[in-house]
DNA sequence: CATGAATGAGCCTTCATTCAT
DNA sequence: AATGAATGAAGGCTCATTCAT
């Protein structure tokens, strides 16, 4: 008796992984056909396990929220230094959305996962909040849009693994070290001037000013003491 | 007789005006049907000026890279130091891409819009090129794959801007201060004091080597003594 | 005025002209847009002088039905001997039919046009009544089925012609020859028997023995001397 | 497991029989929708079976030439007199297209058709070629027109058996009879005496010369003095 | 009057989904 | 429980027809 739901359960998690694998490679469009064929199922059988296309869809949703909180919770997050804590969530993100992205992660999740997703995003939050909190992150702009400028890199870089321009190392570390350090070089040699240890803001030195029209007019306190 | 084609020529921008939009808003998905319907026009009306939907959104690539193309002109890219020209670069490709994203810009141009699109991503190639030669980028990372982090950034932003979490001010100014300077608030020039080893890791200056996990060299949380 | 209704009319003929040669060469599937294309007018045009398509196909039939009528009534059918009538008639019929085909003349007429051909076709029964009551056909099938078969005849070769696979002219005295005097070669030189000449069904000798299963099992009179 | 396979096939003949009925009652012209619709099915269903209506149109093709290539095969054709021959391949042609007839059998087959129907005629062709040979055809015109001119009496026979005009059985054996015999009621040999000249005229015998306006060389109204 | 533009209806095809075995 | 078969709804496209210039 038990058997049978435990081997039910399998195929079901096989259906779903076969799933993940041809939605990420093909995109949305795939049909519950190609799904079916694909897990080497009829597609009635298909229909047993998911009821209609948007409940496999949720699944994975599902699946793939899981899997990131599992990925998530290992890292313990704020046990670590910020920026070790950035390097391993992006890692985790990367490795469990990068099969499931064509759900849009982060980007289009059916009305009902929006609950679920958002308190999964809880401890990607949190990161950010301890950052700024702490004085890590730059003070120039909101930590709000710093979590979402994240977001829109991973994103990008996800796309990047799944059509195997950057193999999941690659990506998680470039994106950890672009969104931490920055792109552009540092300065030879700063002159030892003033305490501006505190606003870090414009630390590239030249950056709040060579960086002109970067943050034009009056976007949020560039650099300015205010913040502190 | 000249006033017709005038005409025509508007009606047909105003169709794939609305197309944008539409193709934007609510993704690749939607039918020819609903952009009849969101232009106002019948099905057999929009086939009068796209031949087939492919015409379509080949058209909408069209217009998308022709604006870009020209606000990259205007920009004069090569005239200016390095950092406005990311600045500009950014600015533009965000504004000109926005309405077009649905169209995956970048991503899966139909074969002969492949063409078009490289030739118009020379100049910012260039732009990459000039900035690793003059010594102004990090050298810790290939140039090609700053590249392909700047892109991913710029999808992820102008993903945003679409569905107006962002502005298109806001999202170039971010875009490009996050890119050009970083995350991490960085010390000009960390007085050797105290154990800020924790916050200042991402220091821009030896960030190659500070960042923990991030390079890609030694890439897995390295350099970071909580892990494990 | 008048020179407008005349002109009209010329326009109009020219049109139909057109028409019938495209259909002819391309089929019932032609389109309207083919149609107005080939004549040089425009869509709307065509409309002005045809309220519909099925207005075109009639006056199409008209035409033809008119042609035929009148190559008919010179042909003055009834002061020739039935052999001589039988070839004119052939000939006028492919020469009139052959760029009407596509309407299927003497096959699926509009139902409003049986009429008119029905009344047409009246000069044609009646060279065969003629030729049935002078004893010119053979009397072992009925005069209405010779009819049948000599249509059939006619529009298979009509077909032909217009496929450019027999001239006029060939397939008029081809089909006139097949039909009159059969295919079979006559044999050598017949006994000089009985006086056969009025029952004449079996004239080609070993016909009504020699076809075996040609007028098969209770074909209607084949060369019995009840026929009479 | 079979037992649906078999079953799957029987629909499938059923299928093909109605649509070959409706093709040829109301030309090639109905649609996918009135064939699902007289076989009694939804659309859908028809597409299981027959991918595209080009397949199924092919499909038609195969089940008429395969019908027919086993019917003269059973024909035994070559193993007969000649015209016996035509009579049992009269016969069997009509049989097995009667129900095609809208695919233009003989006509416009598609291009990959064409093969397989060329190779059918084989047999056909050879019927002609003995008769010529062995001298049983008349000289007065190319065996290939003789040909033609069969095929088109055949044609237009099939289509009004299909319009239940004529039976199978009628129509094979009129059509053979007026074939190879003629329609004129020739005399074995008229003696000289009458005026017969005007009914005599396309006696089998002397036909190529006798039937006015009809033979190749001289063709228009030749011979007959009331022409003018 | 001639014409370009606009449109409703219909066709071919596919897909998600249900049903009976 | 698994599956082949059946289907309604929708999508892309064309065509005959109407309207306003």
């Amino acid at each position: 008796m038990t058997r049978n739901i435990i081997l039910r359960d399998h195929v079901r998690a096989g259906i779903l992984d076969v799933a993940a694998t041809v939605l990420a490679e093909r995109g949305t469009s795939v049909s519950m056909t190609d799904i079916a064929q694909a897990a080497g199922v009829a597609r009635a059988t298909l229909y047993r396990y998911f009821p209609n296309r948007d409940a496999l869809l949720y699944a994975l949703y599902e699946a793939a929220l899981s899997d990131l909180t599992r990925r998530l919770n290992d890292a313990r997050l704020d046990s670590v230094p910020i920026e070790e804590a950035v390097a391993r969530m992006t890692r985790a993100t990367i490795a469990a959305t990068g099969r499931y992205r064509a759900l849009g992660l982060f980007e289009k999740a059916p009305r009902e996962a929006r609950r679920m997703e958002r308190q999964l995003a809880a401890p990607l939050r949190a990161v950010f909040e301890r950052g700024a909190a702490s004085g890590a992150f730059r003070r120039d702009m909101p930590v709000h849009t710093l979590a979402e400028l994240y977001f829109s890199l991973l994103e990008g870089v996800v796309s990047r693994v799944i059509r195997h321009r950057l193999s999941v190392e690659e990506a998680s570390a470039y994106a950890t070290t672009l969104f931490l350090s920055g792109a552009l070089a540092a300065p030879p040699a700063p002159p030892p001037t003033a305490t501006s240890t505190a606003t870090s803001a414009g630390s590239t030195t030249a950056s709040s000013t060579a960086v002109p029209g970067a943050v034009p007019g009056a976007v949020p306190s560039a650099g300015s003491p205010s913040s502190g």
